[in-house]
DNA sequence: CACTGGAAAATGCCGC
DNA sequence: GCGGCATTTTCCAGTG
């Protein structure tokens, strides 16, 4: 209440700039979304099937994660076993 | 089936090209969901609400969702009236 | 299987039980699906853009959804605020 | 520009009134919604997997509607036929 | 840890 | 028949 600058006022600005980044983020992820759709267009112009493709691309995200499961899951029992695992550069953030 | 190149082997290497092409734009858009994921996590760190944060990132989505969807009706109007509208460099694609 | 009518088979009409009620629902909904059509057809009829209608209806539906979540945003702030009708002296926007 | 009350008016009294008798149908097709949702809810809460439900009402729709279209290649042939079919009291509205 | 609500993907539909 | 659009379904993070 005595400040110049309220604590309120500083929380405004807070909340602006964090919805501005997160904002900005999204409009990244939508021009890529964009992106995306435009190769599923272009794919389609060169005769391909859509709904095939995208088939594929779902299998193998699916095939990606559980790699990354059974990695994980074996990490857990080289762990358990007191055996530290080697760091594997993750391609997966 | 006289080349020695088959077109099917041609087909094959567009198909992985699209893929790899898809493949690479999602794990950018992964990253950036990511990102979006981590300043909500700070946002909170700093002792905001993240409910509040996302309902009004909506709200202001909703917001300029409406406006596009107002300047398509207008210019459904004008074609409409077989008026040229100006075209507009659009902000979103 | 000790019992006469086995759990199994009340579970069964269960299930058609509820999946009737589910079709009949459905059906309702297809059928108003299809008055919706029919008063597009008419205004159609009547010399009415179809496009510019469904546009309309649209852009307002997208103005109640956003009042909606407005007053959901209000909500929330009481709430955070232990519901405490404080007067809001939006000078945001 | 002549008439007391312009035709563009009258137009004006139309698109309400059609706009009006739309989203009246619209909110009875999500009233509609929304019980189902219930019935799905209620369906969950007594034990039953509401993706499993929802997939046996998938699979029903399917086959009533390959029905719908085999009575009506029958009615197509017979009719192709010169044979007057049976005028069926269709289920389908 | 199951549930709810919201985002994203997939499907189907309608008009051109 | 195809592209765009609405709906539907699936997925996932957040929450109690």
């Amino acid at each position: 209440m005595a400040d110049t600058i309220s604590s309120d006022s500083v929380a405004q600005d807070q909340i602006r700039a964090f919805i501005e980044r997160i904002e900005r983020l999204e409009e990244e992820k939508a021009s890529i979304a964009g992106d995306i759709k435009e190769v599923y267009a272009e794919a389609k112009g060169n005769g391909f099937d859509t709904k095939v493709l995208r088939k594929i691309v779902s299998i193998r995200k699916q095939d990606h994660n559980e790699r990354m499961e059974q990695e994980a899951l074996l990490e857990l029992y080289l762990t358990a076993l007191g055996m530290a695992a080697a760091p594997t550069d993750s391609d997966d953030e």
